[in-house]
DNA sequence: GCTTGACCTTCCCATGATGGGAAGGCCCAT
DNA sequence: ATGGGCCTTCCCATCATGGGAAGGTCAAGC
């Protein structure tokens, strides 16, 4: 059995977000010493090297519960499991291409920037939005 | 002179967020009629529109900052600017490479899932972590 | 047995950007 | 003058995480 301490250096979670996630309820209750200490053993650091991993790859934190519960009980069907992770990375879709779609629109800009020591950047008046004349902020 | 929800309207900016960055100091704050009700101008809803579409192309609000001060010192060489924008590219193109690296595992990880209705679906040895053996949680 | 230092406990606060909502004041049209 | 819609400030919540204070505990060394 080991401390708190312990099973975070083990899992690679930190204290704090042990106790965060008991106290939410993503994680069982550890058990306690007489003294008040909470107690984890191998499992629970398993269940926390779960958590961190899921979390790596992107999961909510709603996921990750979804997932542990799948965990938990094995007699689920590979499908449901299957079909969150497409679901993640369907996600992971939506954001990179969101997150392209403004690259593509900066590096536009870029190149349409001198990018020398003269005044007047194009970036600044697109950004100053093309609806009103240019007029200059106070 | 418009009142903030007009501002707000005209801008794309919740009259919420407008009263927030006038709070952060990211706008100057903006002028007030007799009875306390905030006034906004053209030039003013200018500036929420830049920082509206500036935030939508993902720059976090410290560099929103620093391109609202270029934009109003335009003497300032445009190589400022490209600068700026060249390092959002690199800042989304690394959040971007992050986000396809937990699609490819997780890829990885569905390829070798069966989808079907039995139990057993590889994923989530995977996230239990190799390190231990695969001991099913409490 | 006592001290010391490392650890644990709970509790509160902060982040960043946004929204919700309450209590109270203002403005304008009817 | 009344009502509805707007404004004001203030507080609270989010999500996942960290910081830090105040106080208890444990183990090692002397």
């Amino acid at each position: 059995m080991m401390t708190i301490g312990e099973a975070a250096r083990a899992s690679g979670v930190s204290a704090k977000m042990i106790r965060y996630y008991e106290e939410t309820g993503l994680i069982p209750a550890a058990g306690r010493t007489g003294s008040g200490y909470r107690t984890y053993g191998p499992k629970e650091v398993q269940i926390l090297r779960f958590v961190r991993r899921a979390r790596d790859l992107g999961f909510p934190m709603e996921k990750v519960a979804e997932l542990l519960a799948l965990w938990r009980d094995r007699d689920r069907a590979s499908a449901d499991v299957r079909h969150l992770a497409e679901a993640q990375i369907a996600a992971l879709d939506r954001r990179i291409r969101e997150m392209q779609e403004m690259q593509a629109t900066l590096s536009h800009l870029v190149r349409s920037c001198a990018g020398d020591d003269r005044p007047d950047c194009p970036i600044l008046d697109d950004l100053g939005g093309h609806p009103g004349e240019p007029a200059r902020p106070a």
